[in-house]
DNA sequence: ACCTGAACACCGTTCAAGT
DNA sequence: ACCTGAACACCGTTCAAGT
């Protein structure tokens, strides 16, 4: 008779877990206090998501976006080096902001579909190359993706304990790199 | 009459949660299984450590010992640059071999003594402030652990899809780093 | 078609009771 | 002094019953 009466649409209920999983981690995303927050029954949660993990999966791949969006406003009207430096800043800038999505976004990297993932990505490759030579572009692409996550994910979890200005050592870290890379400067 | 009947040491407990970490992950860790490896009931062990937040710090403890055990044994008789690839090999080779142990290492640095942290990291510091010079020392070090940090990661969660040879990338991009903070090349 | 209460098998943790 | 069973408040997940 009344058939249908949906109370929580599928992006309300991420949503919802993307606000929870910025505040208190992934660790601290309960059903309970999903179902809470869009006013609705843990087990109605259901009805739109298989598990506990497809619901972390779409939220990772909302952040995900969310990264991919700064990058490409920090890329616009630069060339180079300038754009390159810009996307570092840009990519440190997002993941300081957001610590717990930044690191939902980098575990269970395996899973998941590419698309976004490339999406975020693909502005950094196409600078590098120019600046490392198509033979190396993957290469470099590696060296810089490796050095911003490692260095963020440090930084956010408090690796960086003996002093010294943390944000010299990465302007020094993206120099440094890129005189390695560079074709012409070998 | 029967005071004492310890049936499970503190270093067995530590030696079976390590077990368990290393095959299952952190998140895999439950307090029963722990308790099961060494004959005993889940409280008995609140006797040795106040929650399972403190078990796990132990083992952080155990596997950063590993880690710096290996790197010592690395950098044995090299020098320079020689000695800095050795030590990123062996720092590589051993993330690859307990993924789960150096996540665990990774999460949560901030906490927990500094004691085993700056003896893993101590070898890397001295040859890098030889390559870079005293005033760089500290900068070029943050750049090699960086990248030595989230290379590891990402192979480790499956991050590098684009195909392509995984060790060329890594020595690449310890080679271009090194090209990039050798103070004598500048 | 969607939502719900009740139930299930698990957690980590506490504590009084045993030896 | 150490160990234990029982209990507590939580989980994620399933499912029959409601509308």
């Amino acid at each position: 008779m009344c058939p249908a009466q949906v109370k929580a649409t599928t992006d309300e209920i991420v949503s919802a877990a993307r606000d929870i999983i910025a505040q208190s981690g992934s660790a601290g995303l309960s059903l309970s206090a999903v179902a809470e927050a869009v006013g609705v029954r843990a087990p109605s949660l259901y009805k739109r998501f298989a598990s506990r993990a497809a619901l972390m999966s779409a939220v990772r791949e909302v952040a995900l976006h969310e990264l991919a969006s700064r990058l490409r406003v920090a890329q616009q009207k630069k060339r180079g080096r300038a754009a390159v430096r810009a996307m570092a800043d840009a990519y440190r800038a997002w993941a300081k902001r957001e610590p717990h999505l930044y690191q939902l976004v980098h575990e269970h990297a395996a899973a998941g579909p590419t698309a976004a993932a490339s999406a975020a990505t693909a502005p950094v490759l196409e600078e590098l190359a120019a600046l490392a030579g198509p033979d190396n572009a993957l290469h470099a692409a590696r060296l810089f993706t490796s050095f911003l996550h490692g260095f963020v994910s440090m930084e956010n979890n408090g690796s960086f304990k003996m002093g010294g200005s943390v944000d010299a050592a990465f302007a020094f870290g993206l120099d440094a790199m890129i005189r390695g890379v560079d074709r012409g400067s070998r």
